[in-house]
DNA sequence: GGGCATGGTTACCGATTGGATACCTTGGGA
DNA sequence: TCCCAAGGTATCCAATCGGTAACCATGCCC
């Protein structure tokens, strides 16, 4: 498992420009994504998630918890996140609307620039 | 094409309970299955989505057409909404999201609830 | 030329979302 | 014993979202 790499969402990004969403909030859509490759901790999903809040993080693994698509576990001080089953079967129509994005990128820039 | 059947979308429908959206806001996700047809006038369209205000369909309708996903023509009296090439190609992963939201509906509710 | 249907627009308001920032708590390790 | 890192909370605020309700413009039809 490779580590995350910093900011992998840009500061124009599919999740707050394009027209969709996944998750109850602008970030859980980002937070699964993050966990496709195994349990996270929480500083470890701050670096990718360059511009989250500490607060908006919190809030947003609570609402995956909340809705089973995520476990907490907690060792010591070790707090660690991961996909439950749903989660994992939710990757599957999330993959096919960021493939989406990415081949119709282009055209919705243009689409919105005029 | 068939008339489209009034309240296609429950009270407690999975764009407003589960955890995505397709579209910026709230309904666009019904506005454009309800397109998936061929298409229809701005009152055909609010027989199905009968919670929604003119002003949301209007909104709904204008960010979508901002965004290439819907073309409005206009002919004297009669407005109508189409799908564009581009709406009709984010419909397959819609549908993969409406049917992923079918199959673990009863899982959703499960968590929600605990 | 009066009314009616269609397809909206406008104003107002409360609720929700999300950002910034500061603070807190627990458990090690030096 | 003091400090520091991890994993958060708490507070405040601005902006956005979405609902209600009233109103409007255009073009037909009588």
């Amino acid at each position: 498992m490779e580590a995350l790499r910093a900011d992998m969402f840009e500061e124009i990004c599919p999740s707050t420009l394009l027209p969709f969403r996944v998750g109850t909030d602008k970030w859980a859509g980002m937070v699964l994504r993050c966990l496709e490759d195994g349990p996270r901790r929480y500083s470890e999903l701050r670096v990718p998630l360059a511009r989250i809040s500490p607060k908006m993080l919190t809030q947003s693994l609570r609402n995956l918890e909340r809705d089973g698509f995520v476990s907490r576990a907690q060792d010591e001080r070790r707090v660690t996140y991961e996909l439950t089953a749903l989660g994992r079967s939710v990757l599957g129509p999330l993959r096919a609307f960021c493939d989406w994005a990415e081949e119709h990128w282009d055209e919705l820039l243009d689409a919105r620039e005029s």
